[in-house]
DNA sequence: GCAAAATCTGATATACCGTCAGATTCGGAG
DNA sequence: CTCCGAATCTGACGGTATATCAGATTTTGC
């Protein structure tokens, strides 16, 4: 992520004013906004621009494409969950396991619950090769991922997981289900699956990734 | 899916003649092209006509939209993944369970290059709720799902796996890994993680979560 | 109170969308 | 063959969005 203490600035590198500022941040709560009633390629800039009470004209003043202005919303929201899932990850020893797998994986549900519209691009922007979307969700997911594979690596040391798994692609397929966590959700509940059982399946099949044995 | 023996329509209705059927399979063949260089909000009608060597009017006889193509070519796509799983899903008893699983991940990683385009804007609108893309993911992904789960039911009911795992919630999750397999592979191959690994570390951890022991 | 800087917008050239009436092509009856 | 009706395709067009820029408006510092 960019250094969030550096200036904003225009399209043409300009710093921001206070003015600038604000009207730049009600363009970006507008785009958040409309990403939650429709789909990013039906959004549209003049659309933007009239919401937010202002002109096409500005809105390009500021940003790019509405693309662009996706990228400035998941630099935010990745921001976001680098905070929550420091405050979140304790020990993986024995007892504690299981509690730190649920606070992580419920942390993970609340962070997409939030921002499903704007990650959700991100990912396929990223996906796609874009490297702006890239570098954003690598470094939001980069402290999960690292903090995960050096647990299986230590697990693998004492013995208690096979060689043949391979800690950095052990730790990436685990965050894939995190990731795709609020996904399921409106698949699975109509099925009667609550949010409690989707929690606490998916932070037993952390615990057993990881440490190599079921918890208790 | 829809009935695939059922006769191509146009958007009135009228069903196709052979040179129309033609027609739509290049138009179709075009969007995947373009859709495999550039992201799918940057493709244009007009584009997708003209390489078909036909004029927009033309395309529209046969799709509401771009979003439209795409969902014929998910129906395909996802055709395609179940006639593969089919054939490579085995047993989950013992010794075989590794290498059941060693093929299911294989033939995703397949699937998943072979279409990744396709499936990405799948998912994406499936995500955001379009009735018609869900369906066509949920069919394609179903027996997999269907599969794992009784699995593990069955893994469960021998109290090798705790009551708290919620089998369609645990498979659900590790569907997740496989759709997302070949994303990781771009990630993970610059830190020298290659394919076999993936595959390795992936089927392990399917036959973990599934029978709830580590494979020998 | 006023000039300069900052910010905003009307106007516009350009491009795509999505439709329809009519042109073109095709297949088969005579 | 040739002609006709059905199937298929497209030119042309009105409507709308994009993206830019010169100039209008607002704010700031003095």
């Amino acid at each position: 992520m960019s250094d969030p203490t550096s200036p904003l600035v225009d399209q043409t590198g300009r710093p921001l004013g206070p003015r600038a500022v604000e009207t730049r941040l009600r363009l970006l709560e507008t785009t958040k906004d409309l990403l939650s009633q429709r789909s990013v390629r039906e959004i549209r800039v003049v659309e933007i621009a009239r919401k937010a009470g202002t002109s096409p004209a500005t809105f390009y003043q500021y940003f790019k494409d509405v693309e662009d202005a996706v990228l400035a919303l998941a630099k935010q929201s990745s921001q976001e969950l680098l905070d929550v899932v420091d405050t979140v990850s304790g020990s993986w020893d024995g007892a504690n396991a299981l509690d730190t797998a649920r606070n992580i994986v419920d942390a993970f549900i609340r962070h997409w619950d939030e921002h499903h519209a704007v990650l959700r691009v991100r990912n396929l922007a990223s996906d796609e090769g874009d490297p702006q979307f890239r570098k954003v969700r690598r470094e939001s997911l980069s402290p999960v991922l690292q903090a995960i594979a050096q647990q299986i690596e230590r697990s693998q040391a004492s013995g208690h997981i096979a060689n043949e798994i391979q800690p950095q692609a052990a730790a990436a397929a685990l965050t894939a289900i995190l990731e795709r966590l609020a996904a399921y959700r409106t698949e699975l509940e109509p099925l009667g699956i609550t949010r409690k059982d989707l929690v606490e399946t998916s932070a037993r099949i952390l615990v057993q990734v990881i440490t190599g044995d079921q918890p208790k």
